[in-house]
DNA sequence: CCCATTAATGCAAGCGGTTGCACTGCTGTC
DNA sequence: GACAGCAGTGCAACCGCTTGCATTAATGGG
């Protein structure tokens, strides 16, 4: 039925070897039989058959990317990026969907291994230890997670969380509501120790909610607690829940940013379209996408490297933060377009 | 390195053909030797290797999605549900952009065909000619496209944008403007052609502006235009187009939906988020995502066949139409919430 | 008690490629 | 003119697995 290398073979009158020579190592033909041979598998269609070839040279120009939600706005961009910069060194990559559950990203991972060149993890729910003991098993590179002896792409959000509380003291916030992501994010937990950290040397108080699901309900459903725990400012663990946020606050009648300030992370394009706009700390996930995938083909099978990438955050000031209650601090926040620098 | 078929077969004393045997015809093999097997390639962390399989069997277990692109909000619903469902049946999927391009298009699944059991091409941008030929060297399901003589899932547009067009013709809209999509949509022509003869009917003129790239920006650019074109009602393409439109019409001093109506096509999550909130066709891309792949497993070898899912789609009224110029008919549309059934 | 049947397993070919090695025929060197 | 060296090609094993066929032992019927 297909055409194999067999067909190329008989056509053009060479061993099957030589064929094979002829795609794989070109300068151990002779120019005129390799000429020979191109077009006579241009004219059957030839094309090498990347499984049969994987069984024995062990690379199977595939990639594996597993992601948490395709459908959280965050993933696409980050995808996207990914699979072009792939296609770019001829590689083609399978996409999974764990459901925010850590034990489906551990069966995904162990299911792709074997047809698969590595693992894009990105910001993965599993433990550290299962990580580790994973990337014994197939290369990996982690996105959104720092773990030792493993490469990984890394976006400053510490930094962006530090500026986001910054942002929101300047303007006289005194009481400021975290809303915790998703269990065993890495991502969460940065931003979470950053924003107490910023909160505490601003004299400011931080208050946690969550963990909580990464989406706009997950928003929603906490803006009763927002409201009663008299925080007059929040920062939310991804754009969408500070979306579904705002949502829930104005239902609840509260204005934004008037009577709340609500800031989100990532700067997924919905940002940009809500009203009001959306204050937010924005992540370079197609870059991270690229740069992980850079990460996996260049370190090959030399497992264990320390190589980490990190890309800059930055504070993009929209319409969904205002002046707080207290003293806000003599430079006029309005000025500032956006903080940090772009993404390396 | 890793764990083969032979360690199993050595560590339970058995023949590697037992082995393989206890996993793809259990029945074969005595129930005492397959748990004896079973427990040792349990042991060792033994998964065959799905390419080496594929070469003898000629079934790779892995689907192929080619999307024209991933960011676009639209893909993800439906990339996440067809990767759900094709997991389900332990299938994995290659996911593949090509940034609406028909070209690369063709390029991708030749690239894929060997290494997938089929490929979903949604949405394509391909000629169905082309689309033909494809199909003679792997099984392909098409989604919203109708091609004789190939499987394919469509969503109802045409009736969508019938609805879409009496919603409008029933406000009092006398000069509706159509923002086409991308050159090379089926759905596009289908919902031209629909709402062109809608309008038609209803004593309506019809203006399009297109093609145009399916994006925001696409909706944006020709806000102008629309304005210019005396047109008091748009239904575009997609959301994404809507939604840029809404901004350019606003930013050019239009109020929506006072002076201007717009109906967008999709319903993506988006929608409901925008101020104003977006009147809708809504489209079930989740389901299609499912169909498609429950399709291609199905049909399995037998090409050529002629089934056609029909997905309904459904008018969802929010708050960017409005009344037009003309005389609006007597029923109230605010009494209609939705119309269309659910899909199938 | 013998033979046909059947269940359980082993054997080996082969899926579509790659690659180390052997072989052939040239070239160039001394 | 003999020979080393090399370019170009063929040969055959092998990657991990499946599967038709052969083999063996156990079963049951007449």
């Amino acid at each position: 039925m297909a055409v194999t290398i067999r067909d190329v073979a008989r056509a053009s009158g060479v061993h099957i070897s030589t064929v094979s020579r002829t795609f794989s190592a070109p300068h151990l033909v002779n120019p005129d039989t390799r000429s020979r041979v191109l077009a006579c598998a241009e004219q059957l269609g030839y094309r090498p058959n990347r499984a049969a070839r994987a069984l024995i040279t062990g690379r199977t120009y595939n990639i594996g990317l597993i992601v948490a939600d395709i459908a959280n706005p965050f993933f696409p961009p980050l995808i996207k990026a990914a699979e072009s910069q792939a296609r770019k060194h001829d590689h083609h990559i399978f996409v999974a969907d764990t459901n925010e559950d850590a034990a489906l990203e551990e069966e995904v991972v162990r299911a792709l291994a074997k047809q698969v060149d590595g693992v894009l993890l990105v910001s993965p729910r599993m433990s550290n230890t299962l990580i580790e003991q994973l990337s014994r098993e197939v290369p990996l590179v982690v996105v959104n997670r720092q773990i030792a002896g493993i490469p990984a792409v890394v976006m400053d959000v510490a930094r962006g969380a530090r500026i986001a509380i910054e942002h929101l003291t300047a303007l006289g916030h005194r009481r400021v509501a975290l809303l915790g992501g998703p269990r065993g994010s890495w991502t969460s937990r940065e931003i979470r120790r950053s924003a107490g950290a910023t909160a505490r040397s601003a004299g400011a108080e931080l208050v946690v909610i969550g963990p909580n699901p990464p989406t706009e309900v997950g928003g929603l459903t906490v803006a009763e607690d927002v409201l009663r725990s008299g925080s007059t400012a929040v920062l939310a663990y991804n754009d969408l829940m500070a979306i579904g946020l705002i949502e829930g606050l104005l239902a609840a009648g509260a204005r934004v940013p008037q009577d709340v300030s609500v800031v989100g992370v990532d700067d997924i394009m919905l940002s940009r379209l809500t009203r009001p706009k959306l204050t937010t700390v924005a992540t370079p996930t197609a870059a991270a996408g690229r740069a992980a995938v850079d990460m996996l083909l260049a370190h090959g099978d030399d497992r264990r490297t320390n190589a980490h990438i990190h890309l800059q955050t930055e504070l993009v000031i929209r319409d969904s933060t205002g002046r707080g209650p207290g003293p806000h601090s003599p430079a006029d926040p309005g000025d500032v377009i956006a903080h940090g620098g772009v993404a390396s």
